[in-house]
RNA sequence: GGAGGGGUUCCCGAGUGGCCAAAGGGAGCAGACUGUAAAUCUGUUGGCACCGCCUUCGAUGGUUCGAAUCCAUCCCUCUCCA
């Protein structure tokens, strides 16, 4: 059994769970912190556990690029070259389809790529991605799949979901790791219509867990909302759900509000990158001159590392010299108060006062 | 003492008669960022009653229809020779 979730708690729509894998067991809803290239930008695995991540991700695409999925293999795969010895999920490059959309052909086949680096081609079949995935040996592979850009004609959508049923389908007959779960991902755009046959067409096929796909990728979150209102219901209960790409604190508390179970974004380490933070009223761009003499903490009641030792003056005069301490402290900060705002709706969820927390959460937060 | 080079908008620096409120860079200010081509990108940076007007290119005076650009004097500065 490489992978087995647990609903534990339910309230309302929203679940707590347990999400058991090879390297340790994920206690849902979970926030996971995007390590791209093997790596959350700035923070070690030692900081990654302080701080509160219990699950981080990495990328196919990426790695395969650099240093190569065979180096990983070698080191003996991505936990081992990497130095993190908690659970890992690799996304299968599917989202590089959408990011990196004009150096990219599609056929139904697969996709062909013309490196980011030196504009070198590469083919990724499901096939090659199932391969590249079992070598960097993450906890959890993502399927290869056709992320859709957001406006997108129902035609097109209709297109990419078919070309993503076939991949999937194809990815599930080529994985073959024995201690490795392997997720589908559903698409459809924002139609209705096309959400609901992608979930039922992929959930057929079966997979140790879903991510929902597609999103966050321009759209009003209004939209989003609506969507996972409809889709959710259409999931099997007993495999956690995983929504890509997201995010922001609103959408991961309206997210779980709608029975997600697992969430991955690089907005936390991004903005924390470019001088801005995260708290319960909402971002704080702390670079901004208005915070040179405040001497509080970025966040008054936040027991992360930054907060307990530096105040706002200090991390602005920082990142403003290009400290690289400065960037380091606001993604600890951003991370720790993601991980730490899911590990709060989970225990709502459990004390059966999720409602409750939703509300006192839009209370204090400003969009 | 002698010879020569400079002084430009917050800084560096381009500009040698009109197309100059003045390139470019830096710094500053602000905004964006959601399965990472990102420690990135965008906007903005003389004043105002802002499709126009006013003030500004070391200072003062002059030439000209018109000057940051030409002339005179002065102030300051740098390099080299004694």
């Amino acid at each position: 059994m490489p992978n087995s979730f647990a609903l534990t708690h339910t309230a309302a729509k929203a679940r707590a769970g347990t999400l058991h894998t090879p390297h340790g067991d994920v206690q849902t809803p979970v926030f996971m912190p995007v390590g791209t290239c093997a790596s959350v930008k700035t923070v070690s695995p030692d900081e990654l556990k302080a701080l509160g991540a219990q699950i981080i991700l990495s990328n196919t695409y990426h790695l395969y690029l650099r240093p190569g999925h065979d180096l990983v293999q070698e080191a003996g795969g991505l936990h081992d070259f990497m130095h993190w010895d908690m659970p890992i999920l690799t996304d299968s490059g599917g989202f590089q389809i959408f990011s990196l959309a004009a150096m990219r052909k599609l056929s139904e086949e697969g996709a062909t790529f013309a490196s980011h680096i030196d504009g070198s081609r590469h083919f990724f079949s499901p096939e090659t991605v199932m391969e590249i995935e079992m070598a960097l040996a993450a906890d959890i592979a993502m399927c290869f799949d056709v992320c859709n850009p957001y406006p997108a004609e129902f035609a097109d959508v209709q297109k990419a979901d078919a070309m993503t049923l076939n991949w999937e389908t194809r990815c599930k007959a080529a994985h073959s790791h024995p201690r490795q779960g392997l997720f589908g991902i559903i698409q459809g755009g924002l139609y209705k219509e096309l959400r609901l046959q992608s979930a039922k067409d992929i959930t057929a096929l079966d997979f140790a867990g879903y991510g929902i796909g597609g999103l966050s990728v321009g759209e009003p979150k209004e939209l989003m909302y609506q969507c996972l209102d409809y889709l959710t219901p259409e999931l099997p209960e007993h495999k956690p759900r995983y929504l890509m790409g997201v995010g922001s604190p609103d959408c991961l508390v309206e997210g779980v509000a709608r029975g997600v179970d697992m969430f991955d974004c690089v907005l936390p380490t991004r903005i924390a990158r470019n001088g801005t933070v995260l708290t319960p009223e909402g971002k704080m761009v702390v670079r901004n001159a208005e915070y040179a003499h405040d001497f509080r903490p970025l966040q008054e009641d936040c027991g992360c590392y930054a907060c307990q030792n530096f105040s706002r003056a200090y991390i602005r005069h920082l990142i403003k010299c290009n400290e690289v301490l400065g960037i380091r402290l606001t993604t600890i900060h951003n991370l720790y108060y993601l991980c730490h705002l899911m590990a709060d709706m989970r225990q709502a969820i459990i004390d059966d006062s999720f409602e409750q927390f939703r509300a006192d959460f839009w209370k204090r937060y400003k969009v």
